[in-house]
DNA sequence: CATTTGCCTATCATTTTGATAGGCTTTTAT
DNA sequence: ATAAAAGCCTATCAAAATGATAGGCAAATG
């Protein structure tokens, strides 16, 4: 389940290109346009610049904006970055440690199955396609 | 992410797929198979009895069995009924108030879409695949 | 140099997750 | 009958994740 982050995270990119500017836009007018509070789009926000999806400036006419072309986002990796992992199982995170029982688990062969489903679909997913999808 | 029940429950069910007996397995036997705690298992059995996924009997020489061949059951059908929904926002849970901003939403579809996806891969993966699969 | 904006830290309530435990009831083989 | 084997019901619990809110400090620019 995509929690609150991910998907706020994902309304803010989307907010992002569709403002098309080349100027920071303010957190404020992001987190009024989509009705979530700034406060809260602070932490969500800190990540996607910490990560490099965006770029802030603090003073007068600060505030953040894209750092690439939208279509060279894909959904999948910002996702990743707010939810962790997208992985279904614990022992599929990437930092997990290798389940002992891994070699006879009958299950893991379908939750790897299950999870290049998931990366291929939201990896190949451009927050383009978001964006022209109104 | 799926949580330990969804994943234990499906043990149990690929352990009692295992045993192709026409007998009913005592709970005790599976959880040690499967080295989850009996208690435990009770819960997550209940549920799937209340769900006509297995029959339990009482008694001596009672326990649990499938009520069905292993090939009718679907790894679907398991997971969403332990893990309540396999949605991946709450706005595409069974249950939930039709979001307001549905109709404006630029993240819907492409929830829609992977929903489906979801769907149709645990609801054709089938339980004897995965016993085959050792 | 005041304003606008981001940044950092703390706190919080609620829910979910992952269990454990005790004791009662039901069934059935002997 | 009755003991043994099994399920059933309720309570409790700790820890983590979720979804925020709030205050004040720091930085930058018109």
């Amino acid at each position: 389940m995509i929690s609150t982050k991910g998907r706020y995270a994902l309304r803010v990119m989307i907010d992002l290109a569709e403002q098309n500017s080349d100027n920071f836009i303010p957190l404020k007018d992001i987190a009024a346009r989509q009705n979530i509070s700034k406060k809260y789009l602070e932490i969500i926000v800190k990540e996607l610049v910490s990560n490099h999806l965006l770029v802030g400036a603090s003073g007068k006419g600060g505030g953040y904006k894209l750092c690439r072309a939208p279509e060279d986002y894909s959904v999948g990796e910002i996702l990743e970055i707010m939810e962790g992992s997208l992985a279904t199982v614990a022992c599929l995170a990437k930092d997990s440690d290798k389940c002992p029982n891994s070699s006879s688990c009958k299950t893991l062969p379908m939750w790897a199955e299950y999870d290049k489903l998931t990366h291929d679909f939201f990896n190949s997913k451009k927050l383009t396609e978001l964006i022209e999808k109104k």
